[in-house]
RNA sequence: GAUUCCGUAGCUCAGCGGUAGAGCAUCUGACUUUUAAUCAGAGGGUCGUGGGUUCAAAUCCCACCGGGAUCACCA
């Protein structure tokens, strides 16, 4: 029955047997629970040592420890830990005979008065314990948790059960996400749903999963990024829509990518780029002090981080130059520009374009010292194809990626709504393609009719949630913040 | 994809050419106001898999499988 038995599990299930046979259900159906442990701890916080409260309640959790032949257990619940008491001289020796053969990891309902004891531990003396669910398998060690990496990623579950630090970064996702999501409901923006399943891939470049559609009898790409579908919203008059959702990309995994990703992308009609900033401040900012008892500092590694608003706003070529000596604004051409690429060292395709160049340099010499947060704004036309060109310089978009931690948090751009350029800029993606470069954009003449009809003025953003909440659980990998991250198939 | 490190009991880890080890967990017993409970005893292993070198391989070499890290594309 179990693939995998070995003499610690037949020691558990000779438990649940015995149980079995004092007339106990192993697998029952429900327990009423009256109280969970974190909030009796906050509750009673200041019970002192040694005091009795009249309070019965019912709490339901793991058996995490179980000490003095069961005389002790600790039961935790999601909320936290609370100790079970059951001593020989107050608890019916047929409870007891039950209670012999509990295990570490069997989960259980517990009746009881609250008191604090004389050692100062917050404890339910038992009145009644039933069986929930018998655990036939051992966790792991109880002091160190489960250390290694990849059966905390294959057992999410295990990692969970033992480990407070991996909780608490599961946690706090759920809490910056609901927060996002309220912080832009209550400016108005409407939360919405598009496909996953897309015709063209399109909104960023990048390599896409390709699947199959049986009864349509056609391929379709897993979505790299809803934009595109949630600028036809706004095309439509949706003004202000926001989609926190999956992107899927075909691509390397690393410490900060994983195949599937999680998004929110916003858009907001008669705004352009410089209100998207103010806008990413206000989310990010809130959703730290949300997060960490209304401070704005936070350390990551060794980076102590501050995400108090407003944060500086450089524009990607000065940066370029405060580093390197080198203001490629001044050198028009893309032969020039790659010469003076090598000269500092970086090396780039034969074919790049300026912009390419620029973001090249950028991404080899500025971006790992950019620690504090910080929009680098006006990023080059070539590698931003569906962002408005910049009025004061056509090499230029009006757009800004925010980096913290020396990474890309999310990129943002009043968004191209000139149905000619935007073609334009497709034409230029399609040559690239052509010309080999295969995470270069397909032309979407579905997206570029909506244009023409007609799309308001908008600023658009994107935020990358799962570095987000790296930074803010202070986690070192991407891993540690998506709960089953992709592995190899085993 | 390249480079590099790792894989030993259910878990956390030692051992790194000469009989497979510890702690926790498990089992038996003691103990009944403990909290990494304690004390006494016991059981538990195809040292990731397959090949090779050697009198002898967990240990050295090669290949493969799985994982981590770094690098390249990328959020």
């Amino acid at each position: 029955m179990i693939a995998d038995s070995n003499a610690l599990i037949e020691a558990k299930i000779n438990n649940l047997r015995a149980l079995e046979a004092l007339g106990v259900k192993p697998y029952p159906y429900r327990f009423d629970v009256t109280h969970h442990a974190g909030d009796l701890q906050e509750k009673y916080k200041d019970l002192p040592n040694g005091e009795v409260t009249g309070e019965t309640v019912r709490v339901a959790g793991r058996v995490m420890s179980y000490r003095n032949s069961g005389m002790f257990i600790d039961l935790r619940d999601a909320s936290g830990k609370i100790q079970i008491f059951s001593h020989k001289d107050g608890t019916p020796s047929d409870l007891l005979a039950q209670m012999a053969h509990y295990d570490i990891g069997d989960i259980i309902g517990v009746t009881g008065i609250v008191r604090r004891t004389p050692r100062g531990e917050l404890t339910v003396n038992t009145q009644n314990v039933e069986m929930l669910s018998k655990s036939i398998r051992p966790l792991p060690e109880k002091y160190h948790g489960l250390h290694d990496t990849e059966l905390k990623y294959r057992k999410r579950y295990l990692d969970l059960i033992m480990n407070e630090e991996s909780r608490e970064a599961f946690r706090k996702r759920s809490q910056i996400i609901t927060f996002i999501r309220q912080a832009l409901v209550n400016e108005g923006f409407m939360e919405v749903e598009t496909p996953m399943l897309h015709v063209i891939p399109g909104g960023t470049t990048a390599k896409p999963f390709l699947t199959h559609h049986n009864a349509l009898d056609m391929p379709l790409y897993m979505r790299i990024a809803p934009e595109l579908f949630l600028k036809r919203l706004i095309v439509g008059g949706m003004d202000k829509v926001f989609e926190i959702g999956r992107n899927f990309r075909n691509e390397g995994i690393s410490i900060k990518h994983n195949p599937e990703f999680t998004a929110c992308e916003i858009y907001w009609a008669y705004a352009s780029y410089t209100d998207m900033m103010a806008l990413f401040e206000r989310v990010v900012e809130g959703a730290v002090r949300h997060i960490n008892n209304g401070e704005t500092k936070l350390t990551f590694g060794e980076h102590a981080i501050d995400f108090k608003a407003p944060w500086p706003r450089k524009s990607m070529v000065d940066l370029v130059t405060e580093k390197t000596g080198v203001d490629f604004a001044k050198i028009a051409s893309a032969a020039d520009a790659a010469a003076k690429a090598k000269e500092i060292g970086v090396h780039v395709e034969k074919s790049a374009l300026w912009g390419q160049i620029v973001e090249t340099v950028f991404a080899e010499k500025v971006e790992d010292t950019l620690i504090q947060p910080i929009h680098v704004i006006d990023i080059p036309k070539d590698v931003m194809p569906l962002a408005k060109t910049h009025p004061l310089d056509a090499r230029l978009t009006e757009s800004f990626e925010v980096y913290i931690n020396g990474w890309e948090i999310g990129p943002s751009f009043s968004e191209l709504n000139d149905p000619f350029d935007q073609r334009e800029r497709f034409m230029a993606q399609v040559a690239a393609r052509e010309a080999g470069n295969d995470e270069a954009m397909h032309l979407d003449e579905d997206f570029l009719e909506s244009l023409e009809y007609g799309m308001p003025p908008t600023g658009g953003l994107g935020i990358g949630i799962d570095r987000l909440v790296m930074l803010l659980t202070n986690s070192p990998s991407i891993r540690d913040v998506i709960a089953f991250p992709t592995l190899r198939h085993k």
